[in-house]
DNA sequence: TGAGAATCGTTGGCGCCGCCAACTGATGTC
DNA sequence: GACATCAGTTGGCGGCGCCAACGATTCTCA
């Protein structure tokens, strides 16, 4: 069952993550943030499936710690522009050091082979790997 | 990211059984209980990885909706032994059919060679990789 | 130009899921 | 008989995904 599978994962994770006072919101946000440069939260949350609510809520959490920065938007005043700072930046490589750590854990059982192989499998089931603009319904 | 491929399983599968009007742990239950037999809740929650209190909760809808039942054990007064109904079997073949639908669903990307070794790596890593009761999802 | 549709951020709430704490009975151990 | 242990139950908490609704702003098009 790949229930069971993601359950296991997603316990170490959170488990792990809850270690350094952070959940999965604020990883995923901190590394699209991280990757994608200043965005409005809109298509933060569309980057990262997240619902807007959710996304208004991490950045909310992640602005009170000094992790990342709102400013509104010049050219469009319904939006806000969202930017990861530096101290959020630090905090993102502790994140990831411990996200790789979960990783390994997780994909223990298997060789280095097989992890490539489950990776790469896993990688096209996300939706829009074979629809670039993502808009499958 | 393996929660991604996760989350959006889980989604599809519980959009589809809430059609049903059930949820993971209903079908998790009558499987297992179809699969074991009569066991008492405790057992039946170690196989399931489900916790006892929800293994509880659970049972006690089936038992309401007639698609289990509830028996103390006679050797130990502490036990109830719960065992699936003619109509909890009737409804977990129901269930079958719609989580294989999901599946289905959710594998589409893939080849069905790719299926078979993707399933396979999946069932490696679960804990106990020695399970010959083999029901996949 | 002005009305209606669409978008954005926000708040509040719902449901599923995993998990823990605490309690009551019953069983086992010494 | 005192005590630890286990089963089942209840109640609650937190994470996560999702939806509804609202005010504010922008876009569209007649």
């Amino acid at each position: 069952m790949l229930s069971q599978a993601a359950v296991r994962a997603h316990r170490l994770l959170t488990e792990a993550l809850s270690g350094c006072d952070a959940r999965g919101h604020h990883f995923r946000l901190l590394a699209a943030l991280h990757d994608q440069g200043p965005t409005n939260q809109a298509s933060l949350g569309r980057r990262t499936a997240l619902d807007r609510s959710d996304v208004a809520v991490g950045i909310d959490e992640l602005e009170h710690r000094g992790l990342a920065r709102r400013s509104p938007d010049p050219d469009d005043g319904r939006r806000k522009l969202v930017q990861i700072t530096d101290a959020g930046v630090h905090f993102l490589v502790d994140l990831d050091r411990v996200v790789d750590t979960v990783q390994d854990a997780v994909l223990r059982p298997l060789t280095t082979e097989q992890r490539r192989a489950f990776l790469d499998l896993l990688e096209q089931l996300q939706p829009g790997a074979d629809d670039p603009a993502g808009r499958t319904a």
